[in-house]
DNA sequence: ACCAACAACTTGTATATACAACTAAATTGC
DNA sequence: GCAATTTAGTTGTATATACAAGTTGTTGGT
């Protein structure tokens, strides 16, 4: 079997919404049509359905039929990565200071986002990630100390709180809020900046299986720090894309 | 039923790597094995594996086993809208200013970008996205005229240059950037800033089968705009195969 | 006119079976 | 000892079947 008859359906599907035969949220065949016209059983057929609908190109509601998804629009993604990471890959030296690790009451924004009471205690942190020594962001962190009851007890001039907080508690979700904000003094004393200018703030907060894990303030100025990384406008046209 | 027994099984095999009883990478039962402890065929169990693939918690290779995945690192995506649809959905009233719609000779820098030469003639537009007649973002693109040739014809009064854009050429991919700057003169007086103010500039290039459409500068201001995203890790996005 | 029951069709779950493709280790032949 | 072959185990594809569960339209009775 050169290839897959499942992958054959998919083929004509998708070539048949792309063509505009089969528009947005039009009818497309059923399980037992599409069995037939291809002549395969209808766990093949149906195989072919499920993973368009897998892959977000079809929905389908039981009982009633599949039909052609909304198409994406200009929405895409963008990939945020770690910090450490980023250096690294970027050939520089990676180090870290430690500001800042204690238990205080939980300021009342904080506790909303973490599913804490006001003045709980809640844990925090404060580091500074510094590519070749100059300082690149800022980490204030909040952490839950119902899930992760040993979060002030670790060294993280040994390990970022990321790297120990994913060690502890799997990550199952994430969720981010980009801004551009004008810099408090406290920041630009930590990061160095001889005078304020326009920093990148990003604002993560990640769960886990038993809920909202901690809640993070990623601040970098703008002049050394970008989302999305590797553009790189000055290579003349390197990525030719098919 | 009142749980599937696919479903039942994902969820045995999801404890098992959060409590650590199954490391990353480590071997996971086979088919034949999963199929016998739960008392199911092995197509049942089959997909619960198969599921749990695509979700990228494990991964598979014909003839060895299945394995689990590396855990996600701090890695994560944003998504980023169209800002007319967020403006829609916000409930606000959303409209556009044309400010420019001309033939130009292509700077160096976007030259690189959509794979042009320098001076050759490019299509530039600027524009004013409002939310409620407050300006909320400025749009510079530059588009390429091989690709779309027709582009200075348009009335973007009408339809916003991505709504054109995509309806000639689907796009098939895009890159991002985002930084904090300082805005110019001309970027406060079209988004009307009293006094100049931290923004938030995405840079997208796009990118259709034939190459490089066109790349624009979105600029926003911080105090009215920011960027949200929401993951979710079991959502079929990465194949991070070792 | 209204409602209940039914029929027809859809997707969802599950099983048993068969064979193909691939891998790694054990066995065999030299 | 070494290479080729076999073998056992794995995932991949495909089929035929059965019943469950949900939706929609029709039919029929009141």
């Amino acid at each position: 079997m050169a290839v897959a008859k499942f992958a054959e359906i998919k083929e004509y599907m998708l070539s048949q919404i792309e063509i505009g035969a089969w528009p947005e949220h039009s009818r497309v065949p059923s399980e037992n049509e599409l069995a037939e016209q291809f002549s395969v059983s209808r766990m093949t057929a149906r195989r072919a359905l499920q993973e368009l609908t897998e892959q977000g190109i079809l929905y389908r509601t039981q009982g009633v039929g599949s039909f052609v998804a909304a198409l994406k629009s200009q929405s895409s993604l963008l990939e945020i990565r770690n910090i450490a990471d980023e250096i690294h890959s970027r050939g520089h030296a990676y180090s870290a200071r430690l500001l800042q690790l204690t238990e205080l009451p939980c300021p009342a924004v904080i506790a909303g986002a973490l599913g804490l009471q006001r003045n709980q205690p809640v844990y925090f942190s404060l580091i500074v990630h510094l590519e070749n020594n100059q300082p690149l962001q800022l980490e204030a962190r909040y952490v839950s100390p119902k899930l992760v009851p040993d979060y002030v007890q670790q060294d993280f001039n040994q390990q970022t709180p990321h790297q120990y907080l994913s060690f502890i508690a799997p990550l199952t979700e994430a969720e981010h809020t980009v801004e551009a904000i004008w810099p408090d003094d406290f920041t630009c004393k930590h990061l160095m900046l001889k005078k304020a200018e326009p920093c990148l703030r990003l604002t993560r907060r990640t769960f886990s299986r038993e809920g909202a894990v901690s809640l993070a303030y990623l601040t970098s100025p703008g002049s050394r720090y970008r989302l999305g990384g590797h553009l790189n406008f000055s290579l003349p046209n390197s990525r030719e894309h098919i």
